[in-house]
DNA sequence: AAGTGTGAAAAGTTTCACAGCG
DNA sequence: CGCTGTGAAACTTTTCACACTT
């Protein structure tokens, strides 16, 4: 009954979208404990949301669960794989392989949940090499050919403030739809590229104003 | 005419607190380049929020704009400043100081927004300072001395996931009120203190999400 | 008995539109 | 005239509460 957006997608809200790949990651760890059946209250705890909200964010894309008994773990987590477009391997790459770049690629956080970091960018990728870089460190100037030849639609932005928008400009040029920025600075984007920022100084200022 | 919530403050959105570090970094950018004066329209574009929203958020704190000219560059700084409770330099920790924390570290982003970082703490602070980190690393059994001894208030979390709670324990118990939090697991803490979740490749997931 | 699915109410947030001030 | 400050409307998201299923 529900008009479809113009995007295509039904109305999902958008916090229920992230809540969406925390309920993914507490099924995995469920099912690597071999647990097969989950209630929504004892997954929401695991996620730090109301079972309620749970259930209602799993009621947008469909009905999974049985009364009286729970959701099953392995169906859920491969149904909130598809629903987030995670069945297929997603190349990424990094643009900006500084202090803060190049320590994203040595931390495995990423490849842990899935997503290679195929190649990374910067204008001295020498320096990003003598770092300790493992994966290919190329000059900047290949962002566009690579990108194309690839079919890259995911980067991982941080490069220092000043060249943000002209790098993003060219990333989106060459085709990139999603932009992970860790430049404190508010890019400009065409509608159909999402952009997530991730502000570091701003969230210790955030904390600031909580502590009396 | 508010009623003031049981935390002492009004009841002010916490999205708004949010931006509210925005155009405090916005406005320190015009600052620097000798803008004295600055109106909502101008101020929400380089924020990347609208007009009325950034002069509802202001409201929140008071009057600061003349109508027909727009808002004091200088003045507004310090009032946002001074709301957010970052008049005084904050002293901060890092606990975790591994392939993430120790990049952290080396970054200077904290320090460009004036916060000191002023220990680190880890199993094994060698292997830290063999990475280049100039502050001190101690040893992570010394975390509750220090923090009780400097009344430190606010930590950067980035130890492995599997001791993450058993640390933000330990630093609660010791006085810690604020948490940045980079481990990909949700934290239990008392409603006193305040916990942000940098979750790197949920950021990543999420985004997928949105890559049509 | 246990636990999902869901309408409807409540709460929270954003946007509008315009009165009012400099 | 230009631009702020703000009530009221619109919209979004969360929570409740309970009918319903296994």
């Amino acid at each position: 009954m529900e008009a479809p957006d113009k995007s295509g997608k039904v109305d999902i809200p958008k916090k229920a979208i992230y809540r969406l790949s925390l309920y993914h990651r507490c099924l995995q760890k469920l099912h690597d404990n071999g647990v097969n059946t989950v209630s929504s209250t004892t997954l929401a705890r695991a996620a730090g949301v109301k079972p309620a909200q749970l259930r209602k964010d799993l009621a947008y894309f469909g009905q999974f669960g049985t009364r009286g008994l729970g959701y099953p773990v392995e169906i859920l987590s491969s149904v909130i794989r598809e629903s987030l477009g995670r069945e297929h391997l997603q190349p990424v790459i990094l643009v900006g392989a500084g202090n803060l770049g190049s320590a994203l690629l040595r931390y495995r956080g990423f490849e842990k949940e899935g997503f290679e970091v195929v190649a990374a960018f910067d204008a001295n990728p020498e320096a990003a090499i003598a770092r300790g870089v493992t994966i290919p460190v190329f000059p900047d100037t290949e962002i566009e050919a690579f990108v194309r030849a690839r079919a890259v639609k995911l980067t991982i932005l941080c490069v220092p403030a000043e060249f943000a928008q002209s790098v993003v400009n060219r990333l989106v040029g060459s085709g990139i739809q999603g932009v992970l920025n860790f430049s404190p600075i508010t890019l400009e984007v065409p509608a159909e590229v999402t952009v997530n920022n991730v502000d570091l100084a701003l969230e210790l200022e955030h904390l600031s104003y909580f502590i009396r």
